[in-house]
DNA sequence: TATCCCCTCGCATCAAGATGTGATAGCGAC
DNA sequence: GTCGCTATCACATCTTGATGCGAGGGGATA
């Protein structure tokens, strides 16, 4: 199995020696570049063609640009790269905002080095590992998706809302309903009155939202 | 520290036997319950008010209910159990759909019984463990949502469209941008027919859609 | 029983949107 | 220069939507 070719973004240096020492001593990686922000690494791949990392060990929190911030630079000069970043912070913005930007693991600085380095042959084995309190987190923001309040309509008035929103007009739905165009008005003038709106598209734009 | 209370639901008597022995004879479990199925498991839930575990093992696939769709019942029964999903299937549907169900691991058969052991001490402290290409899957679910086309349209045509989604009507948008009303439109008929749409509810679908 | 809420329907009116036909003008491409 | 695209404006017509007023039937509840 050819080395895992490596690169790391850690500012702080005993982390960044820590890791070095580490990962540069393992004969299963091959440890390409250490730079100390996101700028100084962009620069070191621009200006060198031969820095191509499979994975990249970024910090979180780093002086200028955040790692965050980085991300899409960095997988726009290396489009393959996995991204595996390394935080002391645990807040679900950053993590989510993490994954948005392409990172595809997430770890707590506390970890050992081991874990690390395991993290690193899962995420070049096509996996991805997760911190368990990160995991969580991430798992949690599944959970809230079924919290949707139908609002304070009626049965029926939901089932011509829906129908409304699917793009129905009136008429279509007092067909699909089997009912007059002139109770689909009726209803719908009551949930207006309901929801305090007073269009169509506020209908539409409230229950897409909401979904 | 006091034994984890657990419960199996299992169908495969291998596999339950298998689990059944290894974690029922790890001291630091309490194996309250082994179901063949959801029904099963839930009558033993309703009958017996002294199964209270704290962390369950359910397999996806059973006869009968499947474990995703049992998870709603068993929660309500149990509100704060934690749900550890083990299955053969590593589909993105079925991962989403226990997770939005409730569950708060997501484990392939083939991993070890050590890791399952891990796996249900990292969740009893609140974390979670996903199988690595399982994890991987997941991440990847918040990559594509900056993947939004702005469609064929042009810079003006996507004005006016900006306009009528925040609710303008047409009369407002043309004084917002400063032409007549006709030219507003003249500049959605010809929205719609590149869109290949027919109502402002459409055209509000469709971009909030994409946000 | 009286009352309230929900669902149903009708009529009327005005505002808003959808659609067709046609015209003028600027700008870049061929 | 002509062609094509975009943006602008006008007029006409028809459909849809928003809203007010009124009304009857059914079910739940006090």
């Amino acid at each position: 199995m050819k080395p895992i070719p490596l690169a790391i973004v850690e500012d702080d240096p005993i982390i960044r020696e820590s890791l070095r020492t580490f990962l540069g001593g393992d004969p299963q990686f091959d440890l390409l570049y250490t730079a100390v922000s996101i700028e100084d690494f962009l620069q070191a791949l621009e200006t060198d063609a031969r820095i191509v990392p499979a994975v990249i060990l970024l910090d979180i929190q780093l002086p200028g640009m955040s790692g965050i911030e980085g991300i899409p630079s960095i997988k726009k000069l290396r489009p393959g790269v996995d991204v595996i970043m390394l935080t002391t912070f645990e807040e679900s913005d950053k993590i989510f905002a993490a994954l948005c930007a392409g990172a595809c693991s997430y770890l707590s600085k506390r970890v050992s080095l081991v874990t690390i380095r395991d993290a690193i042959l899962t995420v070049h084995r096509g996996g991805s590992y997760m911190s368990p309190s990160i995991a969580r987190k991430v798992v949690e923001h599944f959970i809230p998706a079924p919290k949707k309040d139908d609002g304070p309509l009626t049965q029926r008035q939901q089932e011509i809302v829906d129908c409304i929103v699917n793009g129905l007009s009136y008429k279509m739905t007092a067909d699909k309903l089997g009912i007059s165009l002139d109770t689909v008005r009726t209803h719908i003038k009551h949930i207006y009155q309901v929801l305090e709106i007073n269009s169509k598209g506020e209908l539409i734009r409230r229950s897409l939202d909401k979904k």
